[in-house]
DNA sequence: CATGAATGAGCCTTCATTCAT
DNA sequence: AATGAATGAAGGCTCATTCAT
């Protein structure tokens, strides 16, 4: 697993788009999506204070104005590329759980899903809590995706008839899972010499046990 | 307990000594100190971007100048108020466990006393993690903390006679309450429409389980 | 209270709504050598460290931020500005040089050349020695003109038949003549009450003989 | 010649006074001369510009308090130390011409000296000139040396007889060799790969038949 | 005479943002 | 739609200087 954590740092797909010669004028989406991807990139590296809005420009091909064009300022483009990716994410898991198993098939794949994304955005999630706190726009966005969290873990259960449980708990089940996956992806564990086989093991039990 | 919330936001003794004249020559101890706790309640404020080193000079009663005399930027001040915040809660832990009680008790009075920490400190802690990853100096300090932690853990079991456990379990455990005590501090109960109670009570039999 | 955190982290732009600016729009090169050249006659007139970027940006009509835009600081326009003003004087010695005469013709059309130069850059002159001994980068572009002086002396009397001279004799007729163009530029010589006259002569001489 | 260069960096002198324990409380003489010396290290190692009155006190083991009951401004002890060494090497000029000997003995010897002087105090010899720019008071006690100077010459071909010469040609003597000195010091004549011997001969020469 | 904490003007630099082309 | 030169407020930091002790 920790040899495979270097390839999470740059998401690869958005890395190869950027490659392609740009057409002098595209579609408004297109240019906003390299935009996105260009600013994701960035984030992911340097945090959200550590790049400005003229290189994500640079970095995506486009003018500095072009940015301008497309975001108000530079925390809209940081809620667009936290958009994206917790879209993405929600598509992926909405796969793994389709794609049916045991709970415990579908557990680990989850985990495995997570702790993929957890390491693909490490940067953005750095930042994401102090924006969290200082902008209102994201704090709200922040807090839809873990009502929509837990409407889905509620559903779940209900899907498989399992016994219904406090949405209390469920949130604390998501805390655990969201904390330690940043601990993986931002290399906590192997930094406290921990053991990743043993925490991940225990996230699998943990989620498993979350679906019935 | 959220009415409550307010007076957390700032360290109360802190906010008392910054009223006191400033004499004209103190000791450099005291200035320091000072411009720490000024840091500290704008950190908690408005987070660690929102203010900047002259603005930390003036909240403390004093000149631009005197910020870099103690300072070389304002990360060392961030690491300075992350330490005094740090050994300020240890302090406060040892003092709860010493004054024994039942597992119960103590996990009850620990939760309380770490939820009025995370509440007090939340800007503060808002902005940790995005310097963490920015920053190998509050990393470092961050992942010594945590080692600390899992030490006196196990620590703790050791005295009691309780079987000992594995520490990538303790660290689980330390993940879910440091995140659940953020999400209490910062309002996301609240705005999710949890019941905070039950959410407490669930720490306290956690961390009660912890301690046997 | 969480709302009303928001208006402490406001975004620069909000917080100023009444500025109408009028950027103007040139070419790179063209801003450049307006930089430039407002960079030399600032130096000339106060010294290297009589001025800033900023007032060099506001003589030259532009803002604080184009000035960065086209030099990392101030010692990159200082050298920018050596750069100009070594160019147009070696341009105006091939200059005279090529208009030929006899060996006084030239001379005294050098002597009257360097004069003008050296009273133009008086300033920026001053400053030059202690950039040398400071800045890396100047001293190595201060070290090359010299080198280039020796070479087109030698050069130049291959050219015309003379003799072969010591490359050393023809470095202290450099240091003289150069020294005492200085004296001139900064009305040393008149303040000690000499005759400019007479010193002129003297180095209308000095650089015929060095021509033949 | 080249390898005792190196021994001219840091006047000797100064360096070990400032290193006999200071008393808490001396004559005020005594404290203006080891700040003095304190300031002629730092200028000669980093320049005016290098240095601020702070450093010099620490450097000199005085507190910052110190300096401004001694001189003015940063500038009053430039121009202090400039007076010192300007003292220091009259003495040394009149004790070489008192020795006697041929006149290229003497020359030889004054050679030696004014490249020795000029090597130990370069840094502050390379702020010199645009602080006569800048400064009123260190031009005008630069035109007093030079006028010195000229009267020393004069009075010396008197003293032996020698046919009298203008002023003039004397200015461009003292130019020429002050010139050539520095360019010695500051290792210009080594950078250019030139033979310093034959510089040196060149310069004794010309100081010999100066006093003839 | 000496101390050194404190000052604050001012220079250096960045970056979010605008707008003429 | 795209460009990119230009903007300038704001933050970072230094250092000459003062003054209470």
């Amino acid at each position: 697993m920790t040899e495979s954590l270097s390839r999470w740092i740059v998401p690869r797909s958005l890395n190869q788009e950027l490659k392609t010669p740009r057409p002098r004028r595209g579609s408004p989406e297109h240019t906003r999506e390299r935009l996105v991807a260009a600013a994701a990139k960035l984030f992911n590296r340097v945090g959200y204070h550590g790049t400005d809005s003229n290189r994500i420009a640079r970095e995506a091909n486009y003018s500095t104005g072009t940015f301008y064009k497309h975001f108000k300022d530079k925390r809209e483009i940081f809620l667009a590329a936290y958009e994206t990716w917790v879209a993405s994410e929600w598509k992926a898991v909405a796969s793994e759980l389709a794609a049916g198993g045991t709970a415990e098939d579908i557990a680990r794949r989850l985990v495995d899903l997570s702790i993929d994304f957890h390491t693909r955005w490490r940067g953005l999630r750095s930042s994401l809590l102090e924006l969290v706190f200082t902008d209102p726009a994201v704090r709200r966005f922040y807090r839809k995706q873990r009502r929509r969290q837990l409407d889905l873990m509620a559903e779940l259960r209900a899907k498989i008839g399992a016994p219904p449980r406090r949405r209390e708990h469920d949130a604390i089940h998501l805390f655990t899972t969201e904390r330690t996956f940043d601990a993986i992806a931002r290399g906590e564990l192997r930094d406290l010499g921990l053991d990743q086989k043993v925490v991940l093991e225990a996230m699998v039990e943990k989620v498993a046990s979350a679906l019935v």
